[in-house]
DNA sequence: AATATATGCGTTTTT
DNA sequence: CGCATATATT
């Protein structure tokens, strides 16, 4: 980080090529090695999923070390997440036999940030600014519609915050936006506040998000000879998951590519789905004419999925248009089909899925191969309380993230407010955490005077504590404040920072107030702020700390226990798994009903291309349900299934439903889901048969007594029926049993009317 | 300043 | 339905 690049200076020529260095490249194939020599010019891998992307971008980046063309400082490598990034810098140290020193690898944001804080003058800030997370951005806006008096309700930060966001994401400055665009939002104001908004940044010393990328483009305009160290310096620009980047990145990316053009991408325009964060597929579309000259590589050899998962998921890509259009292959053996299971309702759903986890874990599989991927994320509930019922171990990705809490956000408050005195946003945060009889009144008076002389808040109060215009407590209280804040200022120069942060908390009363608390959370609270300060000591110091938690947000999940996995198909990105359930093929769940509404026929491929990244997870096993009843904001809602089951190939597919549900075959546990033979493939399912059937044919079940049949039963089994009770199974004759009931005596009924006791 | 009640709203979220 | 905000109430 502190590497302070001679950027002035033309690079030496390249070391000498090495002998010792030479990399191996025979466990590529021809396309993964064609991919990883092409080292000169611009270069498009259009990598499928599972065909080997990461290995051929870590390889290509130490091959072109070890060949000696360019030196670490002199190769840029972008991934959206430091996750990506951790794993490339240990792939290709790991590939090189050495770590790997001084070179540019990471995020765009966390990239974008190291060049402006080096350049920070430049574009009206100073080097120690802050990084403002979303909270912080849209608490701005809110103070900003406030000042302006414009109603809330009428006009939410959210849209106003969205707006600034969406126009940043196409690297668009305030004064650059068309003044047509700015006129349909926020009643035509929305123009004005972006203006402000910066303004407002600027005051705080503080960058956004899309800052970080936007200022970097300000300031290679504004500067060209700045512009042109980083050109010269980067001789080869790599970038990950290219399908991603929204306009201001490949703006970002082309500026830098301009003096070597070695710039190669590699993404997969079917794995595009973030499309409404800002990623604009059409610079992957668009690449060839974008880097006049490009070579396009194609990917097409999967090494994941067995055949029957690849065909399926190729089927329902192929319905979208506009495709750079791959073919997946593979050589692996055939495997299971698709399997496609309707179930009555979500907590059906959530059962089927987790006896079959059982199922498959009493097989000797781990629970770390297996996940459901859902769309959204209220559909984990379900999973979560029937995987507790169980206990069976689980992880929910993307639950609230460390650095989101309440108590880690005011402790980092304070550290803000002594590294960087103009953050009011912080100031603000904490001035009355804990209570310091510094109410409305007080703050309001400060910010008055702030504003009027164009003062942050500390400066206006340290001059408000001079006059007499607050009550002699408050002026006591605040004054006392700020000289708590000048003094852990100049602590912090010549105390460790770990140090210096516990005793801020506890000085501040901080730490007290939670001790003080009767609150049931108070002590994991406690817990968390100890926790904090121990990370602490793995930075050098307080800056770079501050740096990480804004922007490393991610959270790092242990991955040694063994645990079953529920989270979002978007977060499930770039994973894989033996098996992968995919619950929620609804309408209106999947593909969404906001995107079915809203976005056309855009929203509805991107929809379906994430449930092509679902399908692609899978190496072994994929299993798609859809419930027949679904509660959805507290109200039942019937629901069809999603049209994306009708678009899977039918050859690959098994259909597995309930009896009497949907008239098709019955359902089984795992060795039985093959069990298809009351269904041709292909018709039985389509939604004619379904809104024709089920609700009639569902309301005559006694729902309390149909549990699905976690396993085949066999004869001696002992069952359960809600009506006739306990019993012993006689005879099994396909869906058939015959039972003796304790109680009610020998009977036949469907197997889906009892359950194993 | 702190609790009680009303209201509103409800995808995905790498940084 | 369940959560997060806003407003009312003491």
């Amino acid at each position: 980080m502190s590497d302070p690049f001679d950027l002035a200076d033309e690079p030496p020529p390249p070391p000498p090529r090495s002998p010792s260095a030479v990399l191996r490249l025979d466990a590529l194939n021809d396309t993964q090695r064609a991919a990883v020599e092409a080292t000169e010019g611009p270069v498009l891998v259009l990598a499928g999923a599972g065909t080997g992307k990461t290995r051929v971008l870590t390889t290509r980046l130490a091959y072109i070390l070890a060949q000696g063309l360019a030196r670490p400082g002199e190769v840029l490598a972008v991934t959206f997440t430091n996750k990506a990034a951790r794993e490339m810098r240990e792939r290709v140290s790991a590939l090189l036999g050495q770590p790997v020193e001084g070179w540019w690898v990471g995020t765009f944001h966390a990239l974008g940030a190291r060049i402006l804080r080096i350049h920070a003058e430049a574009v009206g800030l100073k080097p120690n600014f802050t990084i403002l997370d979303a909270d912080d951005q849209l608490r701005l806006v809110k103070q900003l519609l406030e000042a302006h008096g414009i109603d809330e309700k009428r006009t939410p930060a959210r849209v106003v915050l969205a707006a600034i966001q969406r126009w940043k994401n196409r690297g668009l400055g305030a004064d650059a936006v068309p003044a047509a665009e700015g006129a349909g939002v926020a009643d035509g104001r929305a123009l004005s506040l972006y203006a402000e908004y910066q303004d407002r940044l600027r005051t705080l010393n503080a960058a956004d998000f899309g800052d970080l990328l936007l200022h970097c483009l300000t300031l290679f305009q504004a500067d060209a000879e700045i512009a042109r160290r980083y050109q010269r310096r980067f001789r080869y620009i790599l970038v990950d998951e290219y399908q991603d980047t929204n306009v201001a990145q490949y703006l970002w990316l082309r500026v830098l590519a301009q003096a070597h053009h070695n710039i190669c991408c590699v993404g997969d325009d079917d794995q595009s789905i973030y499309s409404w964060r800002g990623a604009e597929v059409g610079n992957i579309l668009r690449f060839e004419s974008d880097f006049p000259g490009a070579q396009v590589i194609r990917l097409e050899r999967n090494y994941r999925s067995t055949p029957h998962i690849l065909a399926a998921a190729s089927g329902l890509i192929a319905h979208n248009e506009g495709r750079l259009g791959k073919t997946l292959w593979t050589e692996l053996n055939e495997g299971e089909k698709v399997v496609v299971r309707g179930v009555w309702d979500g907590e059906e759903e959530a059962r089927v899925v987790c006896s079959e986890v059982e199922a498959l874990q009493s097989k000797g599989e781990t629970l770390n191969e297996m996940a459901a991927l859902v769309r959204a994320g209220f559909q984990t509930r379900e999973f979560e309380e029937r995987l507790i019922t169980l206990g069976i171990p689980y992880r929910v990705v993307g639950g609230p993230r460390f650095y989101e809490r309440q108590e880690i956000r005011d402790a980092i408050a304070y550290l803000r407010v002594i590294a960087q005195p103009d953050d009011d946003l912080a100031f603000e945060r904490i001035v009355n955490v804990p209570k310091r009889g510094l109410g409305p009144a007080s703050l309001q008076a400060v910010h008055r005077l702030a504003r009027a002389e164009r003062l942050p808040l500390t400066a206006a109060a340290e001059r408000l504590i001079g006059t007499d215009e607050l009550k002699p407590q408050a002026r006591n209280r605040l004054g006392g404040l700020l000289h708590d804040f000048a003094r852990w200022r100049s602590l912090s120069a010549v105390m460790p920072h770990p140090e210096l942060a516990a005793l801020v908390l506890d000085e501040s009363g901080y730490t007290g107030m939670w001790q003080a608390s009767k609150a049931p959370e108070a002590a994991g609270r406690l817990d968390n702020l100890k926790e904090l300060v121990t990370a602490l000591a793995d930075f050098d110091s307080l800056g770079g700390f501050l740096e990480h938690i804004s922007l490393v947000m991610e959270n790092e999940e242990s991955t040694a226990a063994d645990k079953f996995t529920v989270m979002t198909l978007h977060s499930a990105k770039g994973l894989e798994f033996d098996t992968v359930f995919l619950p929620g093929w609804e309408e209106g769940v999947f593909p969404n009903q906001r995107s079915l509404d809203e976005g056309g026929t855009a929203a509805l491929e991107e929809e379906r291309r994430l449930a092509y990244v679902g399908i692609t997870r899978a190496r072994q096993r994929a299993v798609v349900l859809f419930a027949a009843n679904r509660r959805m904001f507290g109200r039942w809602q019937s629901s069809v299934p999603s049209r994306f089951i009708d678009e899977l190939p039918p050859d690959n597919v098994e259909p597995v439903s309930e009896p009497g549900l949907y008239g098709t075959a019955p359902a089984r546990g795992v060795g039985g889901l093959n069990d298809s033979a009351a269904w041709t493939a292909g018709d039985s399912w389509r939604p004619r048969r379904f809104r024709a059937q089920p609700l009639i044919d569902a309301v005559a079940f006694d729902v309390g007594a149909r549990d699905a049949p976690e396993r085949p039963f066999e004869a001696g089994q002992r069952v359960f029926h809600q009506k006739f009770g306990y019993g012993r199974v006689i005879a099994v004759d396909g869906e058939k049993l015959e039972v003796a009931f304790e109680k009610a005596g020998t009977k036949k009924v469907i197997d889906s009317f009892v359950e194993a006791a």
